[in-house]
DNA sequence: CGATGCTATTTTGTCTACAATCCGTCACGG
DNA sequence: CCGTGACGGATTGTAGACAAAATAGCATCG
């Protein structure tokens, strides 16, 4: 049946699973991963309705662990679940933007804490050279999806070297959501994506000198930059903004 | 099939349903809301099994919708599910226990900023008087569960209040696993009731203010309690606190 | 006596079939 | 011409049956 269900290898980084560590991933799992990196990749849209039959179909596997699977994907906020009207993908509002950013911010705080008590000074150079590396698809020529991919490989690194599945877990959540936003990015091709690097890079360094406090700022303005961006479009074009997830 | 499911009630105010609405609730919702009641009320012990099939059969459905409801038991960190090998209540270390109060914290503090700057008075009001409504049950000759209802609710209302479905959803999933934790609190019968109930009142004083710094500290203060003596009692009886979720 | 391998039972994973509900369409009447 | 209500197709909700895997018990062997 699964050939079509290939790991994804990006969400992966957020999917604890703390005791058994089965080497067969369940079906589910496999779909609810498949279905949010379609979501955030832009195969679904805001608003696109999500039929069980056709997942099933599409994946080769029946409804019953599709059902399964949604249910996931619907308590990671990427859809709701309307009954008998099926599952569509969430239209986020400005207030949803900036009420998401608020808690990215809060909780980036806390895994700067963490990461400054907990991570091994090898990991913390681990980080800094995946920065370095991760840096290349900051050029403006590259689509956003690779920077998408970049920021979300990175997080998922520094969340994983806090030590701490729960705070992981619900922040991941928050950030699956403010990446996705990323997406409109495409609308504007500034230096953006240049500065970001530069605050991850600080933020590596910063790291490095054990001091929670500066972490805390380098961390979060990490997400300044894209913050401001992502608002500003979201501002201007209202709802219209949906049309920039294809 | 489903005179056995009658709703929850207290986790239903973490349940937003953002648009439809529709006035039917899943099955898959419900079962999943009893089983998160179960375990909290203490009906299942951390470490133990669950299996579809007697969940099934206690509340008169078949097992198609328990497996969906295990997935979102699982997403909100209170069972683990195990390939082949079923759901399993979680077992929280010490470890675990630090790290959701340090994630309480934080998220709490978001909170009190936001219930300051978007609660009417009408509803900071009605907080008051929700925490003298639930003022009795710190009564120390009152079970530990009536205290655990009204930190749920109050905390519920105060999340409401504060008009962020993101913010509630996620810290909604935190202070489940925080006041489940609270049971331990049998084993120590001091004055901690009381001193809570102060620390609610004097929050719901400062929140009138419209101070989000005062706000921040006070809703700290409600949780700092409870927090000491939860990891008091965590240090001085390791694993076999569980003996004290029956 | 203890360890190991086999077998029976239990439990989970998935699929197929059927019932309940919704949505778009069209006929009908005002 | 437009609103209203019924019909049919499509989609979701649930149940039951079967296959795959794990657990427990027992016999066997060292």
């Amino acid at each position: 049946m699964g050939s079509t269900l290939a790991r994804s290898g990006i969400m992966t980084l957020f999917a604890r699973r703390i005791v058994g560590a089965s080497r067969s991933t369940p079906v589910a799992d496999q779909i609810a991963q498949r279905l949010m990196r379609d979501i955030i990749r832009g195969h679904y849209r805001p608003g696109d309705r999500i039929r069980e039959q056709e997942v099933a179909d599409r994946l080769g596997v029946s409804r019953g662990p599709v059902r399964e699977a949604l249910q996931i994907v619907e308590q990671n906020s990427l859809i709701e679940n309307v009954p008998w009207k099926g599952a569509r993908v969430v239209l986020l509002t400005l207030n949803d933007v900036e009420d998401l950013f608020l808690l990215t911010a809060a909780l980036m705080a806390v895994v700067a804490r963490l990461a400054v008590q907990r991570a091994t000074d090898a990991e913390l150079e681990k980080f800094a050279a995946r920065v370095e590396a991760h840096a290349p698809s900051a050029d403006p020529s590259r689509p956003t999806q690779e920077q998408l991919n970049a920021a979300f490989g990175l997080g998922g690194y520094l969340f994983e070297i806090s030590r701490s599945p729960h705070v992981a877990a619900t922040i991941g959540r928050v950030v699956r959501l403010v990446y996705w936003q990323h997406r409109v990015l495409n609308a504007v091709d500034a230096k953006w994506r240049a500065d970001a690097v530069e605050t991850w890079r600080e933020l590596a360094r910063v790291l490095q000198t054990r001091d929670a406090a500066r972490a805390e700022r380098a961390i979060n303005a990490v997400d300044r930059h894209s913050r401001l961006q992502v608002l500003k479009i979201h501002r201007e074009l209202g709802t219209a903004v949906y049309r920039l997830f294809g």
